[in-house]
RNA sequence: UGGGCCGUCGCCAAGUGGUAAGGCACCGGGUUUUGAUCCCGGCAUUCGUAGGUUCGAUCCCUACCCGGCCAGCCA
């Protein structure tokens, strides 16, 4: 669990420290959490959300959850509605649930008064002509020909566009600023355009819509929020959220700050990018566990606590940083382990006969489900002649720093005895099909021999065969988001499905809420969509392990 | 070569005029029937570079260098 005590500081939040002593908005602290529909949500949100809604909660203050629906081409409802389950999932509750929309009459007052005001025109280039005349980086641009309409016409022709009498891209109203201004974003900016879409919320009500820059300060305004918070790129377009409110009179003037956005090693997060993988059908939908959607992270098993308290650990910067997959894991580890139930599962199964065990008999070994915690009780786990372990853990010839099972070596089976390995049994190609063991009868629960190697393993007699998931990072490169083809760049064995897995009986008590450590391996849960007749258990992350497997590059 | 932002250990990140917190990673050692967990220890004479101010600079000033961002009628 996060230790919200242990808070740690940053530099917006030096910013509202200074506010609340200077007294500024009277001491309140106001954010919002403004995703666009357009998308599910990912972990790069899961860092504003907390940012936002933490805040809020730490300074007493509101967070409103408020969709920025001003692009009906794009959003829908499913998306609204997938991401207040992402974000309550994620342990936040939102003061206040709006929409832009919510403002879009508001909003077309407030634009008239700019036109008015003389800071607004209506423009009658089209859109190539407007991009042309915008300049370059170091070219100022050309003032538009419509730029000096006088009011009246303006407001006429605004008020048409609204009645539908015109096509889409015939005109558009832009912001009279300054097209000599070395932010492009202050060359005369378009704040509404003509779109005959059908929006989620407003259906046909309106055909004309207005721009993010133009929306997003007046309804951070109307809403009362004190702090904007928006990641960098969005620095460029202060001066603009800046004017307008300055030129309208709106209730309040919001400071916009920036910090920098989440970006993880080996992930993508951009809802483009992501939209790609899932409508081509790489993944299994926005929720396929290897995305790094909240949804996806949710059915691999992660939990909200560990994404909460990663974003805690990241930080908040200005700084563009990558952060290492490590610290995400190492979160979800720190979560699971003390809470897990402990059981032995063998993914990839080797036969093993104990040949000197009785052919008949059976007998139940007692088990703790923790090692450190007793509360979580105890399990018997059934022992009979043939077991299966794990293919991974034995060697035939095994290298010196390999302690599991090889040719003539002795092994421990956890909870149970220990055993030696007298015989390999190989197929026509071959291949190892079974083992041959011999098993030490007065070795169970001793430690007369202190062996180094202990592997888990189940009785065939006894498994319930299941099927695990093990997933990897997607991407081959540290940096997906950098390659121009993202496709090429996919880790082709991020998925292995192992359908023959073998787990003990009392798998059968777990729930699809439950979290598990297999021995060994590491944490796992039920997959919500695939678990019906058949048990199929998700990897959520591996086990720390200190041990490189011999003729494998080190993981590094 | 326009505007704006950033630069403290491999990856994050505190500190911001008085002589470098913490986490992840990594490396040792201890406990352990999970090569896990847990525990103990190690890990920046140095804060992009070069000047300057100062008794003293990562922190102030100047210049330079590196790296992102911006030319949607996307957000």
């Amino acid at each position: 669990m996060s230790n919200s005590s242990a808070q740690s500081s940053n530099f917006i939040r030096h910013i509202i420290d200074q506010d609340i002593a200077n007294g500024k908005n009277d001491g309140k602290v106001v954010t919002r959490f403004p995703p666009e529909p357009n998308g599910y949500l990912h972990i790069g949100h899961a860092k504003s959300i907390c940012l936002n809604f933490g805040v809020a909660r730490d300074y007493q203050g509101q967070c409103n959850l408020r969709f920025d629906d001003t692009n009906p081409e794009k959003e829908s409802q499913e998306y609204i509605d997938a991401i207040k389950k992402d974000v309550q999932w994620l342990g936040f509750n939102w003061s206040e649930l709006r929409h832009a929309s919510d403002y879009f009459e508001k909003l077309y007052e407030y634009a008239v008064e700019l036109i008015k005001l003389n800071k607004a025109y209506v423009c009658s280039l089209n859109a190539e002509d407007i991009r042309k005349q915008r300049g370059t980086l170091t070219e100022p641009g050309i003032e538009s020909p419509y730029r000096n309409r006088n009011i009246e016409e303006n407001l006429e022709l605004f008020a048409d566009m609204r009645a539908g009498k015109y096509k889409e891209g015939e005109h558009v109203l832009r912001a009279k600023i300054d097209m000599g201004s070395g932010n492009i974003n202050l060359r005369d900016p378009v704040l509404y355009r003509i779109k005959y879409a059908t929006h989620p919320r407003t259906q046909d009500k309106w055909c004309i819509y207005p721009m993010y820059d133009y929306t997003h300060c007046i309804s951070d305004s109307l809403e009362g929020i004190t702090h904007s918070l928006c990641t960098l790129e969005f620095e460029d377009h202060r001066p603009l959220y800046d004017w307008v409110l300055d030129e309208l009179k709106t209730p309040s003037h919001p400071q916009q700050i920036e910090f920098a956005r989440l970006s993880v090693e080996y992930t993508i997060s951009s809802k483009r990018k992501l939209n790609l993988l899932v409508s081509d059908k790489h993944v299994d939908g926005w929720d396929d566990p290897r995305m790094p959607t909240i949804s996806g992270m949710r059915r691999r098993g992660i939990t909200p606590e560990s994404i909460r308290e990663f974003c805690d650990r990241i930080g908040i910067t200005k700084k563009d940083a990558f952060i290492e997959m490590s610290v995400l894991e190492n979160c979800i580890r720190e979560d699971l382990d003390p809470r897990s139930n402990r059981l032995m599962c063998v993914i990839n199964p080797l036969k093993v006969v104990i040949e000197n065990y009785p052919d008949d008999k059976e007998e139940e070994f007692t088990a703790k489900n923790h090692p450190k915690d007793p509360e979580q009780g105890k399990r018997s786990i059934p022992f009979s002649k043939i077991i299966y372990i794990e293919r991974d853990d034995f060697m035939e010839e095994p290298t010196k720093d390999f302690f599991r099972l090889g040719s003539g070596k002795e092994v421990r089976l956890r909870n149970a005895y220990d055993i030696k390995c007298t015989d390999v049994i190989k197929n026509d190609m071959g291949e190892i099909v079974e083992l041959l063991c011999e098993y030490d009868p007065d070795s169970a629960g001793k430690n007369k021999k202190k062996l180094k190697g202990i592997i888990h393993w189940v009785s065939a007699k006894h498994a319930i065969n299941v099927e695990t998931r093990i997933y990897d990072r997607l991407f081959n490169t540290p940096n997906p988001g950098a390659v121009e083809d993202i496709i090429s760049t996919l880790n082709n064995k991020s998925l292995s499905i192992h359908k023959d897995s073998k787990i003990e009986p009392h798998a059968k008590t777990i729930t699809l809420e439950d979290r598990v450590q297999f021995e060994r391996q590491g944490f796992f849960c039920l997959d919500s969509k695939h678990t019906k007749e058949k048990l199929v258990f998700n990897r959520i992350v591996t086990l720390r392990d200190s041990w490189t497997k011999p003729g494998q590059a080190s993981k590094k």
